[in-house]
DNA sequence: AGGGTGACCTGTCGGC
DNA sequence: TGCCGACAGGTCACCC
């Protein structure tokens, strides 16, 4: 489910919960993409202190080490004192005293990785390459510009692979493309001065709106407290092909981009 | 080294 | 109704 905004909606809904909880057991489901990496029984006894977000990983703070937890394409998490038992996609359970932290994902492309540091191999081997978070100060123009300018390939692969700036999949980076009105197929490279602060622009202000809705962008995305957003953002383009551009009308276009489908107004985004 | 492709896995939906 | 292929919010390993 998760683009960024659905990440962080999701841990907003529980690190606070979550906070002092002392872990007792870990309970495994079916394989993940990533192995554990560790005993489960070496869990048990340690304290969660906080949980942070790097791009769409959660980070699980625990005396000597962290939990890193990725959704995937159709994964979502709760916590909760009360669970019922687990279903047949409930591949992780975290449990302890405060309650327990599952996560439920259906095609388990999802990971629970277990490790030492966040500056340990493992941890690196996943956070190494990522690009800079688009909600923080540290996302300049500038630098921006400055790294698409290195960039050749199309600008929507390069917002999906990350490594610039991350949390950007493939709903949003229709939408961010849209709001900045540039074609999904132009090479990195070649936007504008211009472009690139409208882009830089849209990515924050679509990101934002998401996140305050609750990432309810997602037709049926639910946070870790089991809530639905409040109410739907509306999409521009994003699986609207055919249906009427919503500034100019001119139908919607789709098309095959790296194997993701790409949205857009051919009229608001030429070549 | 950057860039493109296949692979991972299950559920759902539309067309015949 | 039933079957079958296409497709779905991510990203890594692997080619050139």
């Amino acid at each position: 489910m998760p683009e960024l905004p659905e990440v962080e909606a999701t841990r907003l809904s529980f690190a606070e919960r979550i906070a002092g909880a002392r872990v007792h057991g870990v309970r495994l489901g079916k394989p993940l993409r990533w192995p554990l990496g560790v005993d489960p029984q070496q869990l048990s006894g340690r304290v969660v202190q906080q949980v942070r977000r790097r791009g769409k990983y959660l980070l699980l703070d625990v005396d000597s080490g962290l939990l890193l937890l990725h959704l995937g394409m159709s994964g979502s998490l709760r916590f909760a004192a009360n669970l019922p038992p687990p279903g047949n996609h409930d591949h992780f359970d975290l449990l302890t005293d405060q309650g327990t932290l599952r996560l439920h994902d259906p095609r388990r492309f999802g990971s629970v990785v277990w490790a030492a540091a966040e500056d340990d191999p493992v941890a690196q081997k996943l956070l190494g390459k990522l690009g800079v978070e688009p909600l923080e100060a540290t996302f300049e123009v500038q630098h921006f510009w400055q790294a698409l300018q290195q960039r050749r390939a199309a600008i929507k692969s390069v917002l999906l692979a990350g490594e610039v700036v991350v949390g950007v999949g493939n709903i949003y980076a229709s939408e961010v493309l849209f709001a900045a009105r540039v074609h999904p197929e132009r090479s990195a490279a070649s936007l504008t001065h211009l472009e690139v602060e409208q882009l830089h622009l849209a990515i924050r202000t679509v990101l934002t709106k998401a996140l305050r809705s609750g990432g309810s962008t997602l037709r049926d995305f639910s946070n870790a407290a089991g809530e639905k957003g409040h109410f739907q953002l509306q999409t521009q383009v994003y699986d609207r092909a055919g249906e009427p551009c919503r500034v100019c009308y001119t139908p919607i276009e789709v098309f095959k981009q790296g194997q993701r489908s790409s949205y857009f107004c051919p009229e608001c985004q030429p070549r």
